[in-house]
DNA sequence: GGGAATGTAATAAATAACTATTACAATAGG
DNA sequence: CCTATTGTAATAGTTATTTATTACATTCCC
């Protein structure tokens, strides 16, 4: 499980908690029924408290996307049909890129510019697989 | 001046200001020596109290991409020159659009996914001149 | 049955962001 | 000089986030 969560951004803990996780499960990254980290691990492990991921998976639970069982840990919920999970999977993809492409055209970049910028980092992409955002 | 400023946000606001004139100011928006909104003006604006436009022209100050006069107003700082200004516009493009590429990347998509959904996307840019960001 | 691991809960304290309000200081313009 | 407009400042109060701590409830396994 590596969530990429960063303790110093101004977006409370557990919604990054929640973000993470609900992309991950429409990326296909995390199946139904799978078993997500404990609580006590995954606080642990991003060096948060027990209580701060308990918030995160309490709300996620309320969604239906994981389903929470004290004395046994939380699961991935199932989900209706491979349909669905597919579409939803493209709309993530296409919302991440919507909202690029919005800004820079926002801020008047032009389609050729905006083109131009997107095929060298494309071309970036497989060797910076490890990179962290800034 | 559309800042585009979400209240409902967990940026905080003032955040949210120094971010899109920053943005502005590295695009080309905001030209060296115009002025910019009136602290009550943008408050009023954007329905935030006059305290939290401050503190954002404050810090933009201290950085030193605004100049703030009392009883005057305040304006977009001069700039060395132009290349430095347009290797400014240059980088900004290029990290909006590395971020979106990295995350989807991180989340598993393919470069071939990748690059349909954008091309999907940039195909319909013109007709979205107005459109708000979700 | 007992113990370990899980999620759940409640309380108190610290910090940050935001608001409301009021006042002050410098500049521009009549 | 007077007044309006600008940025600056200080105070107090509210809310949200996070931490620390302690305890409880359920499940599983021996």
């Amino acid at each position: 499980m590596k969530l990429n969560i960063d303790p110093d951004s101004s977006v409370p803990i557990y919604i990054q908690i929640e973000d993470r996780i609900h992309s991950m499960i429409a990326a296909g990254q995390l199946q139904p029924g799978e078993q997500l980290p404990t609580i006590r691990e995954l606080a642990a492990d991003i060096r948060v408290n027990l209580n701060t991921v308990a918030r995160a998976y309490i709300e996620l639970d309320r969604e239906g996307v994981i389903s929470t069982q004290r004395g046994r840990g939380t699961f991935v919920s199932d989900v209706p049909n491979k349909k669905q999970r597919e579409r939803k999977r493209q709309k993530l993809l296409q919302s991440i890129v919507e909202n690029a492409l919005e800004e820079t055209h926002h801020l008047g970049y032009s389609a050729e510019e905006i083109k131009k910028a997107f095929a060298e980092q494309l071309s970036k992409l497989p060797e910076k697989r490890e990179e962290k955002l800034s």
